[in-house]
DNA sequence: AACATGGCTGCATGATCATGCATGTTCCTG
DNA sequence: CAGGAACATGCATGATCATGCAGCCATGTT
């Protein structure tokens, strides 16, 4: 781990936990306190966070939503993000969801790739900008804050527009019965008819989705190509979903 | 294996690992640490990606923005920026264009600010998603990469349905003769199509810009309500605006 | 063929940085 | 007020870095 990560890794647990113990993260990496001390200090001179007595407290709530974003290796999005990456084949037409998977999968695309990117998501977009051969296509609308996706009717109107090979659908629950789900019933729309825009749509589910449930239905089990998670093989979740010819791709 | 191969291996790696240590890649590859430290410099002095001790990072989007362009007169931007922010008032509705200097003042709005703001920038429109209280619109279209920017006849289309108070415009030369101007024909058409659909439209113009002319005319001088630049006061062409009767906005 | 040029590479050198430990100080808790 | 935990600081060590230099190779020129 290099000293730069360790920094925004502590930046993200910041953002995370909304605390940090020096103690703690110094067992965590196996190093010294005094290092993770430097850190912190070196950060909330940059005003990144605020330093107290046995550890440090975000600087605000605005930073810590920006350290967010720069999230750290190899965790579990960062490797369904490697393989979902995978399937946007150069020269082929991708849409890409928002969401903290669907940005590390943008990120995750090699810097050579070219190919086509549609996406409705203000973030990814920008984080795309460093793929010189990558075509991005933006579908606007309002702007829905919680996850930076357009939203509402004029989104839906946009992406009815745009026609794709494979659609990589981020969605916060995979589960038997509710099928795939998300928190907002506009992301909701917005999510399921991207998928009509798409020949083939790809679950984005790290291992904590599996299983889980939100409010409202995005699309049924047996509407998608393929799910890629890192769940372990004896999920008992996962067995029921091969049961019923759902595709697992493993990350 | 040739040199530029082994960049492009490097940039790959970055986007699948999110780092590069230089001392793995040497052993990798059979190389001295020294020729990837070379290359890692050489990539970092090109904003594709970022140095850090031990190795590299990727370039976040908006870094990349900034120092790949003009990293160069930052605190010229920096002023008009925060002058510019003035200009969206709280329960206003602002359109907000793309490029460094909008980037700038987005990140100078204040972050209790309620307003709503339409972009055709994902840049722009990521660096407001910290803004609690901001609605942000986003126009769609074809992302012109140059400038990270939705533009063709989509984006034109998507304008035209909005309306707002004011238009915060930026371009890359304000001359007596030339007018506003920009060095894509299709972005100009953009801002032109934008500054119809707000009532009043000022130009963000750092100092540098005060004189100069690209290819492609925006908008003649006559068709803005203000220029908000820092350029010095004794300046030739400033006082040819002035006596055109063009409002001079002092950052 | 002989030579010059320029890019790439590895090595040596001195500088810089990261880290852990020791020391003395400050802060929290009971 | 006492004990212990957390802290800042200085220092030693090893890793990493920038720079200059020399060798190698491909290319182009005489």
């Amino acid at each position: 781990m290099l000293a730069a990560q360790r920094r925004t890794l502590l930046l993200d647990r910041l953002a995370r936990d909304r605390r940090v113990i020096a103690k703690d993260i110094a067992a965590e990496l196996g190093l010294s306190e005094d290092s993770i001390r430097r850190d912190l200090r070196d950060l909330a001179a940059a005003g990144l966070c605020q330093r107290v007595y046995g550890g440090a407290l975000p600087a605000s709530p605005a930073i810590a939503d920006y350290t967010a974003r720069q999230a750290v290796s190899v965790d579990s999005k960062q490797r369904v993000a490697v393989a979902a990456a995978a399937l946007i084949t150069p020269g082929s037409t991708a849409i890409l969801d928002g969401g903290t998977t669907a940005l590390a999968v943008a990120q995750a695309l090699p810097a050579t790739l070219s190919a086509t990117v549609i996406t409705h998501s203000p973030t990814v977009a920008a984080a795309l900008g460093t793929h010189p051969h990558v075509e991005i296509y933006l579908l606007g609308g309002r702007v829905f804050k919680h996850s930076m996706v357009a939203c509402g009717a004029a989104a839906v109107e946009a992406a009815s527009a745009v026609h794709a090979d494979v659609f990589l659908l981020g969605v916060t629950g995979v589960h038997p019965d509710a099928g795939l789900t998300t928190g907002d019933p506009d992301e909701a729309a917005m999510k399921r008819a991207l998928a009509q825009r798409a020949a083939d749509t790809y679950v984005l589910a790290s291992a904590e989705k599996i299983g889980a449930a939100s409010r409202f239905t995005v699309l049924p089990l047996d509407a998608v190509a393929g799910i890629i998670t890192d769940a372990p093989a004896s999920d008992d979740t996962l067995d029921h979903l091969t049961a019923r010819g759902v595709p697992i791709l493993r990350a």
